[in-house]
DNA sequence: AAAGAAAACGAGCGCTCGCTCGATTTTTTT
DNA sequence: AAAAAAATCGAGCGAGCGCTCGTTTTCTTT
């Protein structure tokens, strides 16, 4: 994937191409054979979960409203998940796996200076979870409903999206541009401000505070607590 | 109240004191007369209801669970409230009501100076959390399937710990102990600092951080960033 | 245009939900 | 110890749930 300009950025978050790749992960569920189709109801489907899981949780919202708000029918539904908890883990599947694959694919030039890979891991993920935000917010609601595999996921993912930062902090300690005391709770405490873009998003957009704004306030922010002081 | 020791805040915190103040609140839907029975079988409901909420949700959790639980009848619970709405807003209101109380309430010469202030608010908002751990993450959790009434509480509850927080940093910056470009968003971001402890407390109990660092990890961090640089 | 395959349909099943209410037990009053 | 009041009980109600399956519609092939 190519995330370089926005235009390619936005095609490549869009609900069907996200939806072509949960198609392939879950052909063995999804009991229409024509791709179009598949991904094109898949989509309405999805966009339809999110939508109304957001608005009042996953666990409240029924088949039969699920089935108004993607022009679908109830039978026709389980064509394409064989039950609810299917469903909800193709959404989170989808979410876990984009998040480690495109934090993980910085550019090698920037991996070299530990405080511009920093910088770039905040801007990726505060803009990929903007791409994004139903899905995230979706995946990290619900998140205590999963049933036991899922949870485990969930769980796991965001330990690797830590480690991420983690390993970048270790860097930069190491070659002495980062001064921290302790690193993992460090790195604990930067995803929080990264969650709270779309966790809280409806705050943020009332009050008119835009992406590049909070882009660049958790950047100093996270900046200022790592660098070495000056006494 | 007297939160200057560790016994009593414990104490204070208790699920029994702080269902004796539900009762006071909703004297009126509670049908059961006499208060240390009131008191008492709130708190067995209560305590039940955070329990089971927190760990597969509160519209997952059926009146026959919680009457199992709590050791009454489903219609013993009737007593205590008229729908499983008010059981919510029952919690709800003691969680919004108990934090402002304690963060407004540092002492004058706390007050006085705004780094000592802003230590003071982080620490007092932790060890709160800690002392309320299942009753926070019940209000953080169900917040988005509240019913509007009550989800307008929960909003303008988080937006006046906001307030409290974006006061001590305006009156910083105004005596030149603070720099700080955006004050309301500096604000905002230190509120997802302090509830990640409560959020994803597992975690942290996991990984074997005390409160005590926790404490002094998000006041290093949020210090540094509100402190002005030295070039 | 007829035949066969693929996709979509939606009434209906068993079950659990929130909630009620007359019966029963416990406590208080006399 | 009898009577009155307070508190608790739990079977039962209608509604709505996830899910199924015999039928109908739409698309593809010939």
């Amino acid at each position: 994937m190519n995330f370089a300009g926005h235009r390619q950025w936005t095609a490549a978050f869009s609900t069907e191409t996200l939806c072509a790749r949960i198609l392939e992960r879950h052909r063995d569920t999804v009991r229409v054979q024509k791709p179009h189709v598949a991904v094109a109801n898949l989509a309405r489907i999805i966009e339809a979960t999110l939508k109304l899981s957001n608005k009042q949780g996953f666990h409240a919202t029924s088949l039969r409203d699920l089935a108004q708000a993607s022009g679908l029918s109830m039978g026709g539904l389980y064509s394409y998940f064989d039950n609810k908890t299917t469903l909800l883990s193709m959404i989170l599947g989808e979410v876990t796996t984009t998040v480690n694959e495109v934090l993980g694919a910085a550019a090698d030039e920037i991996r070299k200076d530990p405080p511009d890979h920093l910088k770039w891991l905040i801007e990726t993920h505060i803009r990929l979870t903007e791409a994004m935000q139903p899905w995230f917010v979706f995946a990290y609601m619900e998140a205590k409903s999963f049933p036991a595999h899922e949870r485990r996921m969930a769980v796991d993912s965001e330990a690797a999206t830590e480690e991420i930062f983690a390993a970048v902090l270790r860097q930069g300690v190491a070659n002495g541009t980062f001064a921290i005391a302790d690193i993992e709770l460090t790195a604990s405490l930067i995803k929080p401000l990264l969650q709270d873009w779309y966790v809280k998003r409806a705050k943020y957009r009332k009050r008119g505070t835009t992406i590049e704004q909070y882009i660049e306030a958790v950047s100093a922010f996270v900046e200022a607590a790592v660098q070495p002081r000056r006494h």
